[in-house]
DNA sequence: ATAATAAAGGACAAAAATATCTTTTATTAT
DNA sequence: ATAATAAAAGATATTTTTGTCCTTTATTAT
């Protein structure tokens, strides 16, 4: 098991990689995207459609069409992402399945995993899509294999 | 998306189930302990035969047979529960699903979610078995609903 | 207007995870 | 020895996730 689900790193490598690409203005193209993060080219296109319907990307029709980034989008938090993809189980769940996480009724890994996943949730809410552009475009950072 | 598979879920739940319950020396049978946690009574005995296979829990066949757990057993860590179930992705795997994770090949998330990651291990690798016995027998715990 | 381009949408397919059913094997008590 | 018990093992079914295909819609350039 992963942190996130496939759909969701898919969806959080090419919101970066938009990122990066859009700050300069121009749009990209569903190809060009899936190639440049290591994706199924149309498996990629369901979840942006997704992202499209919960403004968190934009897109284009036609010639010159693609997708690209609004100033807006950039300052969203990852934790936007996440949700919209995988739900907010990661920062409520109960880390052994129960019904639901409370303090009145905690399974025994309760004290310690509360901590952990309030650090998770905070990292993704304080972190931008935009926040890494400058070292993706320095190369500094991968989004591919 | 939780931070375990469900199957993992069912494995810790039913592994702690069980360490109460042979601390006082008795065998469990499946039906008990499936009820004592709720999950699935044929699909938690795949489970356990699993661990079984690898050492994590013992059964007997047979009348008065039934899982239990060694002084052995009581002791292992977490951890070990999770590999043979889940594998080592949650510990060594990349959050946004490069092939590899590494600090020459780093993903945008890299340092911040290896920290996580290394509290995610360290917890569960510190943490026993048998070490919530007395607050499950207390009722203070819970491993149902 | 027409043709070309590119995303949107709906239907379908394959793979993996979860769950169930049936038969076999080992153990115990009679 | 025999019958009853309970886990092991193997086969099958269902559901969810991941991935693909095909048609439609919107936009642009000619
Ligand atoms: S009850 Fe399990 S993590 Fe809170
Ligand atoms: S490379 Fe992504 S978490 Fe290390």
């Amino acid at each position: 098991m992963a942190i996130f689900s496939k759909t969701c790193e898919y969806a959080i490598r090419a919101v970066f990689f938009l990122a990066h690409r859009s700050a300069q203005g121009g749009r990209v193209g569903i190809k060009e995207i899936a190639a440049g993060i290591g994706s199924p080219e149309l498996y990629l296109a369901k979840i942006l459609q997704e992202l499209g319907r919960r403004g968190l990307v934009s897109s284009a029709k036609g010639p010159n069409g693609g997708f690209y980034l609004d100033a807006a989008s950039l300052s969203r938090p990852l934790s936007d992402i996440v949700e919209a993809v995988d739900g907010d189980g990661i920062f409520r769940g109960c880390a052994l399945g129960l019904k639901q996480c409370s303090e009145t009724n905690p399974c025994p890994l309760h004290s310690q995993f509360k901590a952990i996943r309030d650090q998770i949730h905070h990292l993704l809410h304080r972190t931008t899509i935009g926040e890494f552009n400058e070292e993706l475009v320095q190369g500094l950072l991968s989004l591919k294999k």
